[in-house]
DNA sequence: AAAGTAAACAACCGCAATACA
DNA sequence: TTGTATTGCGGTTGTTTACTT
């Protein structure tokens, strides 16, 4: 017997998403955590795929998404890590929590690519843009995915270690989760990365999107459940008021953070002395990063120091300046 | 104001990698 | 060990929005 199609073609639904089907989503996967995503549409009735439930939740649903306005560093980090890695968006990714691969992805094809070759080439935009990875005519080697674990495994090892000595702070780790001063109990994680600030700003981006859909849901459907409104829309909350999030204000919408129940692992990562990630309620989150960090003990680097990102600038510059091969030196 | 064009972004598709029985 | 199911990733397309003429 074949295997069957991902979905099945007929009746299923394509294009954007509704705020009804995100609202049901996300409820789901409050419920149940977010994985095996095969049976979401099953469970949910939701006319869509299994992948592009998974697609509209990593992508756009997920709390600790920023969106849009990509900084100056955010902009020369993709620039180098497109020069080091390639068109990997998922391992550029890895270095901007907050970005989505796909998002890196558009900014990189919308923006970047246009402005990287211009530098590069005096204005010809006819030459692809990732130079170095693919010029250095090496396919996606085994340097390359060598240098990409061990730099992700040195930076979880270093942040593991740290953070069981000192608070985490804003500025170390800019990436957000939900503030944790709006989060209920339940002990919900993730796979993000540990290092998360007490800051509501960019989580307040999604959030505000999804509130936004959520809230003119509402005024479209006032025969709303009270349950499900109680659990979706924050009280009296508009889109001003959610605004108000992304000026390092938490904006108090319990209601939503309720429904989303995530708690705040920068919170986690504080008070745990194990610091391996909490387990979601629905049990589905293996703390896969345990057997990766033990035994790991890396040394701090210039490589490292970026990858902490405190005093970003100057070891960023630092890091961009050094060649690939001084980057890599050593991981072999 | 309307039409045309470009830019931005969300979503889809197909393949590869991984997990699991 | 093998075959199947599931998930992840990168390329691409489609739609919407902004801008220009």
């Amino acid at each position: 017997m074949g295997r069957p199609p991902c979905c099945e073609k007929i009746g299923i639904k394509k294009g954007p998403w509704t705020p009804e089907e995100d609202i049901i989503l996300v409820s789901y996967i409050q419920e149940h955590g977010p994985g095996n995503w095969r049976s979401v549409p099953t469970n949910t009735g939701l006319m869509r795929c299994s992948k592009s439930c998974r697609l509209r939740w990593t992508n756009y649903l997920r709390p600790g998404i920023k969106r849009g306005n990509f900084t100056d560093h955010e902009e020369k980090m993709i620039i180098h890590l497109q020069a080091l890695l390639g068109n990997r968006w998922a391992a550029i990714a890895s270095y901007l929590p907050q970005r989505t691969d796909n998002d890196i992805k558009n900014y990189w094809n919308t923006h970047l690519k246009r402005k990287h070759n211009k530098l590069q080439n005096g204005g010809n935009d006819d030459q692809e843009g990732h130079s170095s990875a693919s010029s250095q005519s090496q396919p996606k080697g085994q340097w390359e995915r060598s240098l990409q674990t061990d730099i992700k495994m040195a930076k979880q090892a270093l942040f593991e270690a740290l953070s069981l000595h000192k608070p985490i702070t804003n500025t170390t780790f800019p990436e957000t989760k939900p503030s944790i001063s709006h989060i209920n109990t339940t002990t919900i994680t993730s796979t993000y990365p540990t290092k998360q600030p007490n800051n509501a700003s960019s989580y307040a981006s999604s959030y505000e999107n999804i509130s936004k859909l959520l809230e003119n849901w509402m005024m479209k459907f006032p025969n709303t459940p009270n349950s499900l409104r109680n659990n979706m829309v924050p009280t009296g909350s508009s889109s001003s008021k959610l605004a108000n999030s992304t000026t390092g204000q938490c904006s108090p919408d319990l209601a939503f953070d309720s429904l989303l129940s995530f708690n705040s692992s920068s919170q986690s990562v504080v008070e745990d002395s194990d610091s391996n990630m909490k387990i979601n309620k629905a049990g589905l989150f293996q703390d896969q990063r345990k057997t990766n960090m033990e035994n790991h003990h890396v040394p701090l680097t210039l490589l490292e120091n970026w990858l902490f990102d405190d005093g970003a600038v100057q070891c960023n510059e630092d890091l961009m300046n050094i060649s690939l091969e001084e980057s890599t030196a050593g991981l072999f």
